[in-house]
DNA sequence: TTGGAGTGTCAACAAAGCTGACTTACCCTG
DNA sequence: CAGGGTAAGTCAGCTTTGTTGACACTCCAA
């Protein structure tokens, strides 16, 4: 493991191939971000509100809770952002039947088809990068990306995955 | 899961695909900057500083407009985080002698000492993923992380490439 | 029945983005 | 050399999205 690694790591992990590595995911995120933003700032909504309907179309029911450590953010903010969508009737908060101090979140239909509209958007993007980039790039893109997570985002990745399949 | 892969060539552009490379994005992306953070939450600095200081240490003696381009932010946004950097002395701004209406930056030598901090951390979590995910995953990983960026975006990553080298 | 967990809310604040309007200094061209 | 455009800086005010801290309510379980 450690010899074979040895002469290419020299290759590819200099500095500089690590400050390019640094760059491409600076400018790749604002190009992935890029295309909800232009949507979201023609409504009242920002990348917050994007986030949580995201997921709760991910995993239709989850709990505030789960959402909360999924996007890292302190409840409050939560709060505020999911207010807002549940006023406007994107989402629905429904009281959990086995505790009752749970919320479960889903998407309205008229959730689902914002929803519909951003993903649509980002997917097309991530749709021309994949194919541009071809099959291969696509596998060392997710193990890059995935090894570049911290252990608990892993896992929550991974139980999206499971849960959304 | 081998024999899973040769479908995979076939079946990576479903919506499912899709959905985890967006997922895989958010929470990567949350990992890089994730240890940079940590660093300067113990001063007065935030993200933004952090890609100021990164650009200007790139390409040092970049004028203020080239740097506003980079980071597509507005010269008033970028001009405050600017400003506290010159004032703590961490940036130096000199009137240019070809045209004295642009001002060059460049790190002073504490500014330097913030910037291999911060850039030490976010190199060793590249490091470590690009060494566990193996040179030919690199490759793919930037071949999917160009073809997402924005046409412009993408010209200011080669152009830095080669100024940077 | 009491303690703790899950949830929601209020208030106050900070970081970092935005627009618009303006000044100062400077370069270049007619 | 005057005028128009460019580079930079600044002021004021606003928005989004994050943060703490404090507190109330509901409900489960010990």
């Amino acid at each position: 493991m450690a010899d074979v690694k040895g002469g290419e790591a020299l290759l590819f992990l200099t500095d500089e191939q690590l400050r390019q590595g640094i760059e491409a995911m600076f400018f790749a995120y604002r190009g992935f971000t890029a295309d909800p933003d232009r949507i979201l700032e023609t409504m009242a909504y920002g990348r917050a509100h994007h986030r949580a309907i995201h997921f709760i179309a991910r995993s239709p029911g989850t709990t505030v809770n789960n959402l909360l450590a999924i996007l890292g953010v302190t409840k409050q903010s939560l709060n505020r952002v999911l207010r807002t969508l549940i006023e406007d009737g994107l989402v629905e908060s429904r009281v959990g039947t086995r505790d009752k101090r749970e919320r479960h979140l889903y998407l309205t239909d008229e959730g689902e088809t914002l929803e519909r509209k951003l993903s649509d958007a980002q997917r097309a993007r991530m749709r021309a990068a994949f194919r541009a980039a071809g099959p291969e790039a696509v596998t060392g893109f997710r193990q890059v990306l995935e090894a570049m997570m911290d252990g608990d985002m892993r896992r929550r990745y991974h139980a999206i995955r499971e849960n959304g399949a």
